[in-house]
This record gives C-alpha cells, structure tokens and sequence, in this order.
DNA sequence: CCTATCTTAGACAAGTTGTCTAGGATGTCA
DNA sequence: TGACATCCTAGACAACTTGTCTAAGATAGG
C-alpha cells in the first residue's frame, strides 16, 4: 500500500531538469540527455516520465511543427517553494519560520548572502511600514 | 519499482510527532493516541512502524519494568535540517541559499520573527569576525 | 511499397507501505 | 492450577507506486 504519491519522483525531477536547462524540447532530446547510451527503449520511458509530469501539472506538451516538445510549467522555484510549504505543513504546523531559522542557524554564511539576507529583510521592513495589510 | 523509500513516512511521523510530545512511551499508549477507537490490530500496526522507524535510526527501545517503550532518537529539529539538506542536494547542488532567499521571499515575516532573524543575523556577523574558517 | 521515426497504450516486476493474522510468552487472579 | 489478559514477535497481504519495456498504429520520405 504504497499510498502516498511523490510530488515529483527523483527520475521525474531529472527530466524537468533538462527541461529547465534546455527549455522546451522533444522527447528525443531529453531521453538522448538522460540516458546518453540508451536503447530506443528510453525514449518511451521518457514519455511516462513526462505523461505523469504532465497529469500532476508539472509539464505542458506543445504542439508544432516537427515532434512534439514539452516545456515545464513549474520552475525550480515554484517547486522548491512547494515542498517548503509541505514540510513546514508536515512538521511545524503550517509555519514557516522553524524552517526559516533552521537554514540560518545551520549553515554558514558567506558575508556575499548574509548582505542579500540583510538587504531583502529590510526591504521587507519598509514595505511593511509602507503598506497596509492587502486585502 | 517504488524504488526511493522516504526517509520518514507520513504515518511514521505520526508515530514520531506522538513520541516528541509525550516522551518514550508504549506501543499502546501510541496506538491509544493515533487510532484512538482502534481495535487489537493497531497495536501490532504502531509496531510495525516503530520497527521500521527504529530500522532507519529514528526511534530507539527502551527495556525496563513494565512494557517496553520507545524513545526517539531523532528530534523535529534534525528531522527538518536532514529534509532541507536533502531538499538542497535534490533541487540546488546542494546550497542551502536558494531556500533561505526563498522562505524570506515567500513569508510574510512578522516583526517580531524579523527581529529574531536579524539577531541570528548579528550573532553570526560577530562569530565570524572572531573566527578563523575552521579546519 | 519500404523504411524510419513519432506516438500511444498498456504490461510488467520490483519495491514500498499500512494493516492484519497467528501464535508464543508472561503475568495475574480467582 | 487453570483461565484470561496483556505483551511481544514474525510474517502474510493487498494496494499502490515507479521505472522500464513491448507492441502496434500513424505518418512522412524516398
């Protein structure tokens, strides 16, 4: 009862990583990258791989001319937010501050990230004073 | 071919979330808590998983007087640093930075996780300043 | 017509995962 | 002592996922 889906499964992750690379492209094209030295089997696994990717909205196909091409409809960062915001889901209630301080206590900061840090918190300090709340 | 075991099922961090809230306790005081109008069988299904999480190094038995219980081995804390370096390695080459400059994008910070954040922040700075790069 | 490529549909095995059955061990109490 | 309850272990099981592969239709070029 193998009941819990992935969102995205490490081999599935793996074509949409060519496709963020190379953009949209053809079966073909993603299987002859993944699969450098592969029979012509590969090219039909590719395309389960990206029917599934397709079913949970990760992909769009394009039709054209020549053979078909697909491009991804999520970006790295729209997928790193997801699972983000499914972890702190799982694990903090809902709340993604024990993430937020998680990453700052563990790792080491170059001085380069902590300005980015810095200048994107006091970004976020000014719209605040600024704005109200919206809606 | 479900080839990828997760590192911690949704049910087993049921079972986990019970033991960081009550401390090493039994399999039926487990049961008792997640399948709370559960027949016999629930006993030996909370088991399973304890079995299965004591596998992966989560959780360990605890022999004594009475039955015997269980405690874990993993806190929430390293539980979601262990997600978010695996989260790294999968989605960013493994730098945590894509995700840090994501949840500070992402969340709506209240002035209060600001303030925190901007300690952290500090106290960093300072160690860094005294430090040598270790090793 | 023959061949190569594209495309679709689905079979398949290996693995995961939640649940349950069966049966032994141990202790308690009338 | 015998009956009963609880504890404990071992493993069966079905539903599901997931990566790969086969079979066969469609289409275009020569």
């Amino acid at each position: 009862m193998a009941r819990t889906r992935r969102d995205v499964t490490d081999t599935e992750l793996s074509v949409l990583q060519v496709l963020w690379d190379c953009g949209a492209c053809s079966r073909r094209h993603i299987a002859d990258a993944l699969y450098p030295d592969g029979g012509s089997a590969s090219v039909t696994t590719v395309q389960k791989l990206l029917e599934r990717l397709e079913e949970k909205g990760h992909v769009r196909r394009i039709d054209g001319e020549g053979p078909i091409t697909f491009g991804a409809v999520t970006d790295r960062e729209q997928l790193i937010g997801h699972r983000l915001r499914e972890m702190a889901d799982k694990l903090c209630g809902g709340s993604l501050t024990p993430l937020l301080m998680n990453l700052v206590r563990a790792k080491p900061l170059t001085p380069r990230e902590r300005q980015e840090l810095q200048e994107l918190l006091e970004e976020r300090n000014s719209q605040r004073r600024r704005r109200t709340k919206p809606r």
